[in-house]
DNA sequence: GTAGAACTTCTACAGCTCGTAGAAGGAGGG
DNA sequence: CCCTCCTTCTACGAGCTGTAGAAGTTCTAC
């Protein structure tokens, strides 16, 4: 689920590098695209709520966004859906260690010794 | 690059299990879509070798049709691409090897040892 | 060699997604 | 009371994807 544009994928990476919720307003803002209309981002946002990547809070009367969850759980749940595609995840797991820099492998041996 | 609609998929799919190139009937009998007209097939076909995925042969008369690259390597690119969305690679990483079954954690392991 | 079968290539279309935004209407402030 | 700010609704064009027929080409079997 939740294929994300490019302009989503940026107004999702403008909320998760606020680290608070946001106004429309403020999303405009921090995006660097001063051509944009404000109701262009208000669609966008609208479009996000709806695929469940971020939370509105209608309390004020200038609603405010906060994505539902962290950057690092939505990556992780990227990285789960294309680990679907293999029929063979372990192998698709070892190939792509291959491909990883020594400081992620490093990090990521580390993880694994965590649990 | 290359973003895959459910039968691209299917159709990568077959060619993957196969493991020999298949003509365009043959790609059309192993998927379990009798409905499909064969023509419908080789568009998709085409579209994929168009996006780089699928190489074509040709040299006989019923043109062949294999996939670029394996489908480990193709997993391993789009965990890439997962990854690429994550403003810190390690932490998405560390975070993701949480969601692991203790299997692939180990079958991980391994092959970062292995290098 | 000719008719039918098997193939490819071209063209098309409808549905959906995404970027983009204006129009309209409500609410609060000075 | 008027202006400003904010939301909601509606819309549209481009591109992607599934779907497939029409037309044209090349074997093949009689």
């Amino acid at each position: 689920m939740a294929r994300l544009g490019d302009l989503e994928r940026t107004v999702m990476q403008a909320l998760w590098d606020a680290g608070a919720p946001l106004t429309g307003r403020e999303v405009a803002a921090a995006l660097s695209r001063p051509d944009l209309a404000y109701t262009t981002v208000l669609t966008v946002l609208t479009r996000l709520e709806n695929k469940g990547l971020v939370r509105r809070d209608s309390s004020s009367r200038a609603h405010s966004y906060a994505p539902v969850a962290s950057r690092e759980h939505h990556v992780s749940e990227l990285l789960g859906q294309a680990l679907d595609q293999a029929d063979n995840r372990l192998a698709a797991l070892q190939h792509f260690a291959r491909t990883m820099t020594a400081e992620e492998a490093a990090a990521l041996r580390q993880a694994l010794d965590g649990q």
